[in-house]
DNA sequence: CGACACCTTGAAGAGGTTCAAGAAATGTGG
DNA sequence: CCACATTTCTTGAACCTCTTCAAGGTGTCG
C-alpha cells in the first residue's frame, strides 16, 4: 500500500485524477468522515470499500454537474468549492469544503451530480462508491448512523447559509464567513485567529450574494477599523470580540 | 384502527397535539414518504414504528428549535413552515412543507431541533422515531435507501435555495416561488396553475430574503403585466410562460 | 520582463428598504 | 349578525446599501 509522503512537494507536474491507495487506519481524518468506536473487522470492510484515493490538481474537479452519481468523496487534505450553474450561465457557488468534508451527498436523491466540486489547491480525495457504502452500512450500524449524521448536519448548516444570505447585510456576511472558516479550520488543529484563503475574493463573493467589489471594500474597513489585518489572502484576526460583534445588525439592538 | 373523516368539518375547536392512528396502507401519500416496492411483511414492520399521527392546529408548533430530537415527522395534511431564529432575534422561514414532505431531518445531526416547525393551517403529520426507524432501515434496505434520497433530496434542494437568495432579483425570487411551489402542488394532483397561499407577505419575504413591502408590490406588478391574477391569497397564473420567463434575469440574454 | 489574473478604490446609479398612511380582510364579543 | 379591534395588505416617497462602471495597482507565472 503506497504510504503518501505528506510533507514532500512534487518536482514533476501535479498528476490530474491519480488514483492512489492510503489506508484508513492511517488517515488523519479518520475522526472527521467515520464513525467512531469501529471494531478492527468493521474497519476493514469499510477500508476494503473506500481506500481509493483520487489526486485532482488545482483547478480540475472531482465531479462535474450531469455526470452520473456513483460516489461520495471525502476530502482528504486541500480545498474545493462546489458551484452551481444555471441555463443562463450564472453560476452560485454553495459551499467550500475542507479536509474532512464529504462532497457528493446531492447526487444520492437526483441519480447524477448537481454540482461541479472543483479542486481549489491541489488536494487529495476518497472515493466511496455508494453501492459500496449502502452494503456496508446495512451490515455496520454504526456506519448508517454516521452517514445519517453527515447529512444531517449539511442540511443544518444549509439552513444557517440561508439565514446569511436571506437576513444580513453585507458586513454581517463577510464577518459570519470568516468566521465559520476560522472555526472549521481550528477544529482541525489549525490556528483560530489566522488563515490562508484559498478562494478569490469573486468567489468569496459568489457564495456570500456579493460582488467582489463589494467583498473588497469590507476587508478594507475591516482592516482600516482593525479587525483584522489583510495581506493578500492571508488574514489574521486582530480583534475576535469586535469582528464577532458584527454578525449582529449593528443598528437594532435589543432595547429596553 | 381509527380511520379519519377526510371530508367532514370538526364541529369542536381543533384538538391540539391529539394522537390518533391511521393506517399507512390506507395513507394516500405513501408514495411520497415509503419506499416503493415493498413487501407486505416490510410494510407491516415499518407500520409498526410509525403509524402514530399527530393533529397540529394553525399556530403551534410540531417541534421547536431546542427540543431533544428524536423524532421525524411525514406531513400527511396541512401545510408547515420551518423557522430559525438567530440570537438577536430575527427570524428566518427555511421552508414551507406540505403533504408528504418529511421534517426534522436536520435534527438527526445535532441531536436537537434546530428549527421551529409551526402549522400554517391546521394539519395532520405522521410521528416517526427515530430510533426505531434506524432499527427497521438496518433491516429493509429499501427503507434506508430511501431515507438517503430523502435527506439528499433535501440538501439538493437548498442548493436551489441558496442560487435563489445569492443570484436572483427580487421579481426573479418571487417567480421562483411561486412556480416551485405550483409544481409541487401539481405533483400531489392539485391545480399546476392556482393555488390558495397558506402563508403571510410577510413569511414570503422572510423565506425569500425580502420585506413584505417587495413581495406586495411584485405581486401587484406581475398582476397588472396580466402574468397572474391575484385576489388575497389566492393566485392563478394566467401566462404561465411570460412567469416562467421572468426567473431568468431581464437584461442579461445570452448574446450572439 | 511582460501578460494575465486578481485586487483595490472611486463615483454614479439602481434596486430594495424604510417609513408612513390608508384600505381590506379577519376575528371577536356583544 | 353587526360593530369594533386586529392583522394583513397595498401604495407612495425618501433613503440607503450594494451594484455597476471605470481605472489603476499588485502579484504571479511562463
Amino acid at each position: 500500500m503506497l504510504r503518501l509522503q505528506e510533507g514532500s512537494r512534487p518536482t514533476v507536474p501535479f498528476p490530474v485524477n491519480n488514483t492512489i491507495r492510503l489506508a484508513c487506519s492511517d488517515c488523519s481524518l479518520r475522526e472527521h468522515c467515520q464513525p467512531p468506536d469501529l471494531s478492527a473487522a468493521d474497519l476493514a470492510r469499510i477500508e476494503a470499500t473506500i481506500s481509493s484515493s483520487r489526486r485532482v490538481a488545482r483547478g480540475s474537479a472531482l465531479f462535474h454537474a450531469g455526470e452520473t452519481f456513483d460516489a461520495l468523496y471525502a476530502i482528504k487534505s486541500g480545498f474545493f468549492k462546489t458551484t452551481l450553474t444555471t441555463a443562463d450561465g450564472r453560476q452560485q457557488i454553495t459551499g467550500f469544503h475542507m479536509g474532512g468534508d464529504v462532497v457528493g451527498l446531492h447526487g444520492i436523491g437526483a441519480g447524477h451530480y448537481i454540482n461541479d466540486a472543483i479542486a481549489l489547491e491541489d488536494s487529495l480525495a476518497c472515493r466511496m462508491p455508494y453501492a459500496r457504502i449502502q452494503e456496508v452500512a446495512q451490515q455496520v450500524p454504526a456506519l448508517q448512523a454516521h452517514l445519517h449524521r453527515i447529512m444531517s448536519r449539511q442540511i443544518a448548516s444549509q439552513h444557517g447559509v440561508m439565514l446569511l444570505l436571506g437576513n444580513m447585510r453585507a458586513e454581517e456576511r463577510v464577518a459570519a464567513f470568516l468566521l465559520n472558516l476560522l472555526q472549521r479550520l481550528d477544529a482541525r488543529g489549525y490556528s483560530n485567529t489566522e488563515l490562508q484563503l484559498r478562494m478569490t475574493r469573486e468567489e468569496i463573493g459568489s457564495y456570500l450574494g456579493l460582488k467582489l467589489e463589494t467583498v473588497s471594500r469590507i476587508f478594507s474597513r475591516f482592516a482600516a477599523d482593525e479587525l483584522i489585518e489583510v495581506s493578500n489572502r492571508h488574514v489574521r484576526v486582530l480583534d475576535m470580540d469586535a469582528l464577532q460583534a458584527r454578525v449582529h445588525l449593528p443598528g437594532c439592538e435589543p432595547q429596553a
